[in-house]
DNA sequence: CTAGGGTTAG
């Protein structure tokens, strides 16, 4: 420690001590090292040695032992290691023997362990630690309610996530800064509040905190994910104006959006655009447009793109590999299918379990259950382990053939050997019962979830409401949607659309012109499925003129019939053609 | 060159 204060440097950090040390144990000619010598055992190098978690551990075994104890920033940076090492209950118990051993701890240490928890979806955890920033007089930041944020995102808790948003901003706790903007909008994007993402962002431009290239990103993924592809490209253009350069992920997420909506000429613009601002399009890029062309049926063409990439000198990936695979599965081309799967085996690309599954996924959907059986079992020859997703396409499949029984058995083996339950499967399993009239069974399960505080999302209690509502179980279905705020759940697009659904069907139909008008008032604006539902209600019920007063509403919305109102009136004029006078706008248009 | 955010597969 004499070295830092002769080189006059305050501070040097432990690990370049540490590197230097160990060179002076193997070789003692090395006692008097330059300034430049050390130089080269930086923290950086140091860190190059850690490549495990046992190494990080025992590292910091080595660094408690030492006198003087090296500093917080030390500890906070092989702290740091081992959470990208993705080994977060590793920083937790080491974060513990810390306290325990009184070394000294610092705000970033404090939010690495809280990252931690979160991470593990431990979010409660996490809180609690803000009870040593209390105790040791620790500020809470910016960064530490960011990533309390995200956490309760991460647990799908939208409206808790909002809520703490919200309290942070109005009683002035922290300023919100283009971090914490991006992850309120992320959270609320991924559980598809697209809508408001987007008034989150022109609320920030209102602000003081004006958007960056992440703020920017985020709203053009959400409006392109959501289908508002014009909206997101003079987004693109508005960034442009104010001189935030679009990068790669900018564009990637447009490509998608515009792949997936079938726009191949605007592809093709922006791919020119993105070129002459001296972006190029990488591996993302390249299998964005795969998979959007598979998903549309033009493997011919992916495979074309795929050959194009190599020109480019971007070796395609497994990711490549099963896109195209998934594109000939989904034309039911099994056979192809496997040749690109012999393919990438005779590239040398070992297939993963994604490959398996994808193929499992192409046999399922064409019923043929024995060959999906024997590639799941061949994944067990081949050393591997089928995934969740795996487990859950078969268990899908049992459902849809009326397996119910195998179902439940399949089922079973997973508890035993296979991989965590996981939201996806409960939902398959619920749905599955609820298919079948098995309601019982159903909130069995439900309850059973619900008493161990299984981790659910807003899509499981859509589930859940649906299925009672199929089953004619509307007060059960009303009380669960009237519960949701109290378990931190808001409800989205999809959660309304279900209870209107039911109120129709049992013929509540002011009902459920309430519930439309409770989802404006949310901030949730009703979509074509919406006011079809409605119309197909009073359809059902034969409340004609009722409905011709609705159709005025929707016909200002720019909504229209779908192929099953359609369908239905249809039905409903056979059986009573005098329906056709009541429908004035309707006559004009059949006689066009 | 210590902590928090953005793009592809159910």
């Amino acid at each position: 420690m004499r070295r830092i204060s002769r080189n006059g440097i305050p501070f040097i950090s432990f690990f370049a001590i540490s590197r230097a040390t160990t060179v002076r144990v193997y070789s003692s000619n090395h006692s008097n090292m330059s300034i430049s010598e050390k130089g080269k055992f930086g923290v950086n190098n140091n860190f190059e040695n850690v490549k495990c978690l046992d190494d990080a551990v025992s590292l910091f075994h080595q660094m408690v032992r030492m006198q003087p104890l090296p500093s917080d920033f030390d500890f906070s940076k092989l702290l740091k290691t081992i959470l990208t090492m993705k080994h977060y209950s590793a920083v937790v118990s080491l974060f513990r023997e810390m306290q325990k051993l009184g070394i000294p701890i610092n705000d970033f240490i404090l939010n690495i362990v809280i990252n931690s928890y979160c991470l593990m979806h431990h979010v409660d955890c996490g809180f609690s630690v803000l009870a040593i920033y209390l105790k040791k007089g620790i500020p809470f930041d910016v960064v530490t309610f960011t990533t309390l944020i995200r956490g309760i995102f991460a647990e799908n808790k939208v409206k808790d996530a909002v809520d703490l948003f919200k309290k942070l901003v109005r009683e002035k706790i922290c300023e919100p800064n283009e971090v914490m903007y991006g992850t309120v909008m992320n959270g609320l994007s991924k559980k598809g509040h697209s809508e408001k993402t987007l008034s989150l962002f022109w609320l920030m431009e209102q602000g003081n905190i004006k958007p960056n290239i992440c703020n920017y990103n985020i709203v053009i993924d959400s409006l392109c994910k959501d289908r508002n592809l014009d909206a997101a490209i003079s987004l693109l253009n508005e960034m442009n104006k104010k001189g935030i350069r679009p990068n790669i992920i900018t564009y990637n997420s447009l490509i998608d959006g515009l792949c997936k909506f079938g726009q191949w000429e605007k592809v093709r613009i922006l791919f020119s655009e993105m070129v002459n601002h001296n972006i190029y399009p990488d591996m993302h890029t390249f299998n964005i447009m795969i998979d959007g062309l598979c998903k549309e049926g033009k493997v011919e063409d992916a495979e074309e793109v795929m050959r194009h990439m190599n020109e480019k000198s971007v070796e395609p990936n497994i990711f490549t590999y099963n896109v195209i695979m998934d594109g000939y599965c989904l034309r039911g081309q099994m056979d192809r299918a496997r040749r690109i799967f012999d393919f990438m085996i005779n590239k040398c690309i070992e297939p993963d379990i994604i490959s398996y599954t994808t193929l499992i996924k192409g046999y399922c959907k064409k019923k043929k259950l024995d060959e999906a059986m024997q590639l799941f079992h061949e994944i067990f020859q081949k050393g591997s382990k089928p995934n969740i997703v795996t487990y859950n396409t078969i268990l899908q499949v049992l459902f849809e053939v009326g397996q119910i029984g195998s179902a439940k058995k399949f089922f079973d083996e997973m508890l035993s050997t296979g991989p965590v339950p996981n939201l996806y499967i409960h939902c398959t399993l619920l749905e599955g019962y609820f298919k079948y009239g098995l309601v019982e069974e159903a909130m069995s399960l439900f309850n059973e979830l619900e008493r161990k505080r299984e981790n659910v999302d807003i899509e499981f209690y859509n589930v859940v409401i649906n299925g009672l509502c199929k089953n004619r179980k509307l007060d059960k279905a009303h009380a669960i949607f009237e519960k949701l705020s109290f378990i931190g759940l808001l409800p989205n697009m999809r959660t309304y659309n279900t209870m209107i659904n039911g109120l129709c069907l049992e013929g509540l139909l002011d009902e459920a012109k309430d519930m439309l008008r409770k989802m404006e008032n949310d901030g949730c604006l009703p979509n074509s499925i919406t006011y079809n539902v409605i119309a197909q209600g009073f359809l059902r019920c034969n409340r004609i003129s009722e409905m011709t007063t609705f159709m005025k509403e929707m016909a200002g919305r720019k909504f229209s019939f779908d192929a099953t109102t359609t369908a239905l009136l249809v039905n409903v004029i056979r059986e009573n053609p005098s329906v056709l006078d009541m429908i004035p706008e309707l006559h004009l248009k059949n006689n066009k």
